[in-house]
DNA sequence: GTTGATGCAAATCATTTGCATATTC
DNA sequence: GAATATGCAAATGATTTGCATCAAC
């Protein structure tokens, strides 16, 4: 399990927080569904494991952990938020607007934009987990 | 008036839509606002020149404007999503996380990423209005 | 006169919150 | 046992939609 190398509950301890088993389930749940997911799709794979886990829990458990810098929340403009495990090196997400395919990619590609930012305008860009938006390569050729 | 200059009667026209008083309305308030403005802002202002206007018609306004390139939407984090006038050079826009604070930057800061991006991945990035978020001058020193 | 736009009210959808109860420490 | 977390239900806030009426063409 990818959390566990997060000690997550020791990060939880250590912030005066309790380790629950919905909070643990809510962890493994992120990373059993592979990068991001949605809330909805959080909320239903966690509910096959126990079905009284409530939707508010999810929202509070899910603040919780990217306040603590276990989990990272993106916008992907489809009205829902997306989460997924924090990882050592940030990576970034492409959406495509006209077909939805997101793809990964490295924090290599805005370095120089940040450090650009960074020297003109003063201002620290936070390139946790960016997503950016456009046309994909199919979508492109497609119109 | 800024949008005259954008021929929106002529761009809804042909876009087989109606040229309305409301819709004049909107423009008009959008355009007076300065920048960029929340909806809610936009709602406030235009209703001291209409009563009766509804927020409904504004929405189905708003989302008319964008489609057809006349406004730009860009969501800041803040809960509603906030509008402006487009405009023939591109531009972005830095939000502190800390503090809230706005500034605008050009397209050029960004140009090598999205080239970059474009020669790795085929992926056309939409820089019609970015926003990007971290920490301003300020705050970074505040901590 | 036809068609599309508006205003109104009610419906959605994601997210938040108050509170009594259950759980962790 | 004291303090925090959970589940439930109800509230919130932004945005959308159905529909009868009204305005643009």
């Amino acid at each position: 399990m990818t959390h566990n190398l997060l000690h997550w509950e020791e990060r939880l301890w250590g912030a005066g927080h309790r380790v629950t088993k919905q909070r643990a389930l809510i962890l493994d749940t992120i990373c059993g569904g592979g990068g991001h997911m949605t809330l909805g799709n959080i909320y239903a794979r966690a509910r096959r494991a126990d079905r009284a886990l409530d939707r508010s829990t999810l929202y509070r458990a899910l603040r919780l952990f990217v306040d603590l810098g276990l989990v990272v929340a993106a916008d992907t403009g489809k009205g829902e938020m997306t989460y997924e495990i924090a990882r050592p090196e940030p990576h970034h997400h492409l959406v495509c607007r006209r077909c939805g395919h997101e793809q990964e990619i490295g924090d290599a590609a805005l370095a120089a934009m940040v450090t650009g930012i960074e020297a003109r305008h003063g201002f620290a860009v936070n390139t946790d987990h960016l997503v950016l938006f456009g046309l994909c390569a199919t979508c492109r050729v497609v119109g």
